[in-house]
RNA sequence: CGGGGUGUGGCGCAGAUGGCUAGCGCGCUUGGUUUGGGACCAAGAGGCCCUGGGUUCAAAUCCCAGCACCCCGACCA
């Protein structure tokens, strides 16, 4: 392909409103157009990488036993209605009216399409087990769509859907599709983890995701590097204990008159609440003022941890500082204070706190985070040392973006949709499902945050958009002639090479050949001809070789 | 859904106490000179100043409403 015929050119700079650094170099290096938040136009540069991260997963699925089909993204609204998601995903479903006024949704997902696709096929114990995947575009409404192509509105998923006998089976071939993944991250060049998911509509015993580490990552995980294991930080510590009770819902926030003692117990004692429901704020001097920090009441804050977090020396604010501040000892809360708060993971999910009233002898009951205060940042602030469940080494705490994951879903599709099948003994028995899902563009994504340096992308060799870039610089003809005839000598071997053929200037020439981030750059020069030579550089290497046209191929 | 910010040629921005023909840089077109890390000269093209309403002799600029985008939270198979 020669650059000067491409589609899609680079841009000095990146649009003002790209929010991450895989949003800033895709559109400013021409792999992707934004057209709306969330929502995004692959142009051919991305195209290529796209579809090279979709051949790796298909060939990842096919050796599992995965039979790849193509199921509509326009579904009749009542399919949903039947499993009840119709409701439970309301807020994210797009929804339209066809002919005659009827009702449809555009797909999220597919286990509503699968499973009673499923149950026109499979009739016998002989047709299982089975796994249907597919490569295609999913419709949600995010409320907030962020972060590039990471975060989409409609964005590409692969998602595999897998039949079986008995959970015996299930178990069998979801540690299969387990390596499978960690397969694909692997060759997209990621560094992937197995974390177990937390708790969500089916429960966390039996989903797991796959973390990808990179500095830009949205979550905070724990890390085993030998196990390949991965905890993200938030379960990891709501996990040690589980309190919360998943059914409860948010109070309306109450004041109430509460002459109690300024400690934790004397609290839970006089509301009658456990020492977890009480939301403890402990207000610490910094050099640049005062920071609030709620964690959890029967925990503590590590100061040391605050410390390293803050990169300063921190103490907890004196009484007469209390004072200043309008605070009174034991009655401290975030709601209606003005200072910076900070909280704990511990906090996030537990609903209906307890909590001071910043006023003696009151209280809030009822409080909830986001509603009725706000923090500026969730950190991981106890002592709380996590050690990894399978060798007992300390885990790492490392930023990691969420890449895909598995699901093992049991019997509650087949039995929304009529899934059974005949056993041997002729008795009819209901199919155990497993769901699989890889966010093919999001994987884009999470490959350009985990690959690049300051000038652009690097890409890693199994995606890039071409094998190597050819450049000339210098506008003589005789630096086009031997171009062009080392453009054709590489076709001619198989090499994807894409050919900057342009009459510009060499700086943006090398600049737009590091944004674009192929692996391989070979240069034409006047410079390399007197000397019958290719320049060689890889892109993520600093020195570049001079090298016989003849040995080129031996380089890319 | 709460809080904050921003909407001006394709991109990045200036103009805001209402007032002349709405500017600048990048990009684009034509011609010329250049060419090893974002070259230079000259001549051009390109604008419902987010939308709707209002105030006014006069609105990019003031007022009201709406929409979109970004950030921080809430939410997140």
């Amino acid at each position: 392909m020669k650059y000067s015929q491409l589609f899609g050119k680079t841009k000095l700079e990146a649009p003002a409103d790209a929010d991450s650094v895989n949003a800033k170099l895709l559109t400013q290096a021409g792999f992707v157009d934004r057209l709306i938040a969330g929502v995004y136009t692959f142009l051919p540069l991305g195209l290529r990488v796209l579809k090279k991260i979709n051949e790796i997963i298909r060939e990842e699925m096919n050796a599992v036993g995965g039979q790849e089909i193509a199921m509509p993204s326009l579904h009749p609204r009542e399919i949903w209605q039947q499993t009840g998601r119709d409701k439970t995903m309301d807020p994210i479903l797009y929804r339209t009216k066809g002919a005659g006024d009827r009702d449809f949704v555009f797909g999220p997902s597919h286990e509503e399409i699968v499973t009673p696709l499923a149950a026109k096929y499979v009739q016998s114990y002989k047709d299982l087990p089975v796994a249907l995947y597919q490569i295609q575009t999913k419709f949600r409404n995010e409320p907030r769509a962020k972060s590039g192509i990471l975060r989409g509105r409609e964005f590409g998923m692969k998602d595999m859907y897998s039949f079986h006998t008995d959970d015996a089976d299930l178990d069998k071939y979801y540690e299969v599709v387990k390596t499978a993944y960690l397969k694909v991250f692997t060759r997209c060049g990621l560094d992937a983890y197995v974390s177990e998911a937390s708790g969500g509509a089916f429960t966390d015993k039996y989903s797991h995701e796959f973390a990808v580490r990179t500095q830009a990552g949205e979550d905070t995980m724990l890390l085993c590097e030998k196990c390949k294991y991965a905890q993200n930080i938030e379960i990891a510590e709501a996990k040690f204990d589980d309190l919360q009770p998943a059914d409860e819902e948010e109070a309306p926030l109450k004041k109430v008159n509460a002459p109690r003692g300024i400690t934790i117990p004397e609290n839970a004692a006089f509301h009658k609440v456990p020492e977890w429901k009480i939301l403890k704020t402990v207000v610490y001097k910094l050099k640049g003022g005062f920071l609030g920090v709620c964690i959890r009441g029967d925990l503590k804050v590590s100061q040391k941890r605050l410390e390293s977090i803050l990169k300063e020396k921190v103490r907890v604010a004196t009484k007469e500082e209390f004072v200043e501040n309008g605070l009174i000892m034991g009655f401290i809360s975030p709601i209606g204070i003005n200072i910076p708060f900070i909280a704990d993971h511990s906090i996030k999910h537990i609903k209906n706190f307890v909590t001071g009233a910043n006023e003696l002898n009151e209280d809030y009951l009822n409080a909830n985070v986001g509603r009725d205060f706000v923090v500026r940042e969730f950190m991981h602030l106890t002592d709380l040392e996590l050690v990894c469940p399978k060798c007992g080494n300390k885990l790492s705490e490392e930023k990691a973006v969420e890449a895909g994951n598995i699901f093992k879903l049991g019997t509650k599709y087949s039995k929304d949709c009529n899934l059974y099948f005949t056993d041997k003994e002729g008795k009819k028995q209901i199919v155990t499902m497993g769901c699989y899902g890889i966010g093919n563009t999001r994987l884009l994504g999470t490959i350009v945050e985990a690959c690049h340096d300051e000038h652009g992308i690097i890409w890693p060799k199994a995606v890039a958009p071409f094998a190597a870039h050819l450049v000339t610089l210098g506008g003589d003809e005789k630096v086009q002639e031997e171009a062009q005839k080392l453009y054709d000598y590489l076709r001619e071997n198989d090499i994807d090479v894409l050919f900057d053929d342009r009459d510009e200037s060499t700086g943006k020439k090398l600049n737009d050949a590091d944004l674009i981030g192929i692996p391989v750059r070979l240069i034409i020069s006047k410079k390399t001809i007197e000397k019958k030579c290719v320049e060689v550089k890889r892109r993520d290497s600093k020195e570049a070789d001079l090298v016989p046209v003849n040995d080129v191929l031996k380089f890319i």
